[in-house]
DNA sequence: CCGTATCCGTCATGATACTG
DNA sequence: CAGTATCATGACGGATACGG
């Protein structure tokens, strides 16, 4: 019994250790928009306006905090061109660019996902 | 203008339907726990105890309610085998099963992203 | 052992108005 | 255009007690 106990806390040891890694992760990258806003920069750079119009439904405050997270935690650089009127930019990082494996999962399974759920309305209806 | 506009739009389009399917998923997968469960179950089936060690933090109400909403997303079957005491036992479903690579891809992410604050530590010190 | 019920505090999110 | 200020709401979280 007390061998058998040890091979549980064996497993749940590794289990554990693996647990840990995703919920580092999502430390950093839990919350409603930040993954998007990364995925949406990683494809190409924008202004706070456009991020906006692309993340529908967010509104300037939380937009506003999450860059700055992300600007922290070195996901995301922040630029500024001086002008008639001054230009910031917002930009994805190399280290956002790791996340692209991550993102692309998530993106291909957010489609099957989808396809699902359109079935299930099919069958209710 | 207007023809440049319009291209915009169109690139703008695809990334948002990307962005859509990515909210899609953060949307059943939001939130602290939910894919830290789902991870562990696929793992290997877990009696609520177990969880509650494995997930250290979590309260009974907050996995009771995760579990009980991954149960109605088709994540988590819900096992109740008749005995001396009762057990209830949690299983993933092979939808879970689907998740498998984005889980192993935020893991090893979380891995690296480990090391990188590791390292970043060292620096300041 | 498996949860549910309750209370309560804190934080994330949201809507809107507003400033440089 | 880029963001801040303000206020409201709900989600989340912790503690504890309790019932099947």
């Amino acid at each position: 019994m007390e061998i058998i106990e040890d091979q549980l806390v064996q497993t749940e040891e590794s289990c554990i250790t693996s647990v840990n890694y995703i919920s580092d992760a999502l430390y950093v990258l839990g919350g409603k928009w930040k993954l998007v806003i990364i995925f949406t920069l990683v494809e190409s750079p924008k202004r706070f306006g456009e991020l906006q119009k692309v993340l529908k439904g967010i509104g300037p405050k939380m937009l506003a905090k999450d860059l700055r997270e992300l600007e922290l935690n070195e996901f995301v650089v922040r630029r500024v061109y001086e002008g008639k009127p001054e230009k910031v930019v917002y930009e994805a990082t190399p280290y956002s660019k790791s996340l692209s494996k991550v993102l692309s999962e998530l993106k291909d399974w957010g489609m099957k996902h989808r396809e699902k759920i359109k079935q299930s309305m099919r069958k209710v209806s």
